[in-house]
DNA sequence: ATTTGTGAAACGTTTCACAGCG
DNA sequence: CGCTGTGAAACGTTTCACAAAT
């Protein structure tokens, strides 16, 4: 019943642009808070990031008033704000389909965690594979138990790791589970129901898109310097 | 010289969300031809992608004409036709950066090849690694090896897929050789001169998105029947 | 003085709808 | 008749610019 919506704004209306971007402003917003930053304006965030501070701020105003006139935002409060708006206030236990080079490099990384979420059952086709222990102490099951075991453990989030004449096949049996949140490594339309959220991590495609730029005949770009500045300790600001 | 707009619309103008679709009308195309099909409308390819006939229609009439009416496309031209407006028809040698669990899945990935790249060359900075030949027999090499390596075998794109505090130094270290096109694997802004492209893969991000959907108190949405229909091979349609 | 939150304008993208071609 | 290619309309997103708050 606690809805982050603060009564101007139905969820449903908030474009899903916007609840994309807040993972990067949690995650930006963290460096502030590890650099020793307790207040930050939207000018400041927005540099850091590589956006606009209008951007920032109206994205914020689709949950509430987060800042103060003259002063900025409180950081450690509005990374507090958006993890709650994101539902990130809990750790999600997720399903994670294929244990084969690209799904072992999934189980190993220390990256889940702190981002609120938990690898916390693998399926994988292989006989050799199963019964075999993730790092975090996870056994490899048959894909067989997928519908199953997710169910059983009450998983709504999961991970298409497989290739890609099994991931429909898969995801089917995530769904069947009761899954409704599914990130898709494998390059393929994978279709599923209404009510069922997929994110698609599409490498191949994002370099075939750039090869776009690259221009078969001429050389690169001349040497230009580096940019704009990255996050300075609190303590060195001086002037 | 040869461009492939044909004169009505420069190519600086045409949409990046345009070119970022192309590879998927590919893949699609692709999976087409493998199932028999010559011809295509773009009801139906639209209907496989799962966009809108006319999204595709506009797309394409960014880069000229390639359907007949009445008819619909040429399959197998249409996909020679995109790959050459992307510049895939040639290959593309690609550094890849980071020789950890992540960096050997990639490595191991046969997806490369019949996509246009080919992992040239691989980095990475842990002294046991250095040294050690892929699966298709290139050797990792220090990562103080990037900049002159880059640039000596003329390679213009990189992946960077090492940890997140060294992923600005390999970035400018890609940049400092050549490189004007990056693959982002680590979970931080790198910032790169003007004429450098980026795409990022961040599956924390994406993961942290679908759960604003994912209430925590609601158990998952009833069971709805699996969707539209996946590519039938030709030789099945009847009616 | 500084910075937010937000109407209104500007800009970008998608969809409609149909003339015209095969 | 079926289907493309495309003006024009609709829709979605970003940016401007400023009143209000401290």
């Amino acid at each position: 019943m606690v809805q982050h919506t603060n009564g101007r704004y139905p969820a449903h209306e908030i474009p899903d642009i916007v609840i994309r971007r807040l993972p990067i402003y949690v995650r930006t917003l963290r460096a502030l808070v590890a650099a020793g930053y307790e207040t930050v304006s939207s000018d400041d965030l927005a540099a850091q990031i590589g956006v606009t501070a209008a951007q920032i701020r109206r994205d914020l105003s689709y949950f509430g008033k987060f800042g103060k006139q003259g002063k900025g935002y409180e950081v450690a409060t509005l990374v507090s704000e958006i993890l709650h708006i994101l539902n990130l206030d809990r750790q999600w236990d997720v399903a994670l389909c294929g244990y084969g080079h690209l799904g072992q490099a999934i189980a190993a990384y220390r990256g889940f965690e702190p981002s609120s979420f938990r690898i916390a059952a693998v399926f994988d086709r292989e006989p050799e594979h199963i019964g075999v222990m993730t790092a975090a102490g996870v056994p490899v099951r048959p894909d067989i138990e997928i519908t199953s075991v997710v169910r059983a453990m009450g998983i709504r989030m999961g991970i298409v790791a497989v290739p890609e004449r099994a991931a429909q096949d898969v995801a089917d049996a995530l769904v069947a589970g009761g899954v409704t949140a599914i990130l898709n490594y494998a390059p393929v339309i994978v279709r599923v129901p209404e009510g069922v959220w997929m994110r698609e991590i599409d490498p191949i495609s994002a370099m075939q898109s750039m090869t776009y730029y690259l221009d078969s005949h001429t050389e690169p770009a001349p040497r230009v310097d580096p940019c704009p500045a990255p996050i300075r300790p609190m303590h060195a600001a001086g002037d």
